[in-house]
DNA sequence: ACAATACCCTAGTGTCGTGCTATGATATCC
DNA sequence: GGATATCATAGCACGACACTAGGGTATTGT
């Protein structure tokens, strides 16, 4: 029952770019250092961010990433589905496709996959990048 | 975001001897094919439930398996959890020593993991498998 | 112009968990 | 005592994961 580092990081790296929303484009290297990822392997993840339509980037010198709209408009359900596809505990509810059951009849168990499918992307979906710069900011005033 | 097959087939395996609760021990082979899974797969799902105390076995002929206690004192995140081990999306937040992130200060996107998992533990431990039980009567009935 | 910076892209690779299969031993019923 | 069934351990093919390697391309500052 475990996300991949590839949700993981990349929220962190989300996260650290709606801190410095506004500030113009922060290199990879930055967000790197700053969230003790691997540059190279970050660079992959925000590569599907970017193909995704949640960043944006500009090549060069002084290039680098910003968040493609304002944090309060990216959901971390966003993040997650593009990095980890579909929210799905068992192939058979997936968020798109479920494909169906090798019996036609049907499969109790699957309300029980279905309730926890709504219960984490209730979650992730109700959570914003803006909500988590708040709740560090008010972290940090403590 | 998956759940491994453990689980699933082992919920399922529960489920079914949920249904012949009081009907005396059930063979492997028996649950195997009524849910269409391999048996000697299921037969190791089985040993890790039955070593959790959560279902009973008789040896020799005429033995099988049968659960510990009534289906409406078993959760499904009593069963999911001696499968699958404590749930946790990403391992600093496990329910079972959460071990500490590398970056010595506080991680906001912590947070998130927490949730997500208070949310699916949620689900899990609310359905029992009684629950599962009604669910499939009620169903067959319309 | 040109070097430095930083994004962009494709391949490859070691490690680990998953989802089994294989084989044999032990216990119980008829 | 044989048929039935649980118990236990070992092994193994496959794929995903978490990177690393090595290049190419666009933009900037001098």
């Amino acid at each position: 029952m475990r996300l991949s580092t590839r949700g993981h990081y990349g929220l962190k790296a989300m996260f650290d770019l709606a801190q410095n929303y506004g500030s113009g484009p922060i290199s990879l290297r930055t967000v790197a250092e700053r969230q003790n990822l691997s540059d190279h392997y970050l660079e992959q993840l925000i590569a599907m961010l970017r193909k995704a339509g949640l960043v944006k980037s500009m090549r060069g010198a002084k290039g680098g990433y910003f968040l493609a709209r304002e944090p309060s408009e990216i959901r971390v359900g966003d993040v997650i589905r593009t990095l980890e596809g579909p929210i799905a505990p068992v192939h058979c509810v997936s968020e798109i496709d479920p494909g169906n059951c090798n019996k036609a009849d049907y499969c109790i168990t699957r309300t029980v996959w279905e309730r926890v499918r709504d219960g984490i992307a209730g979650v992730l979906d109700s959570i914003t990048l803006a909500d988590l710069c708040r709740e560090a900011e008010e972290t940090n005033k403590c």
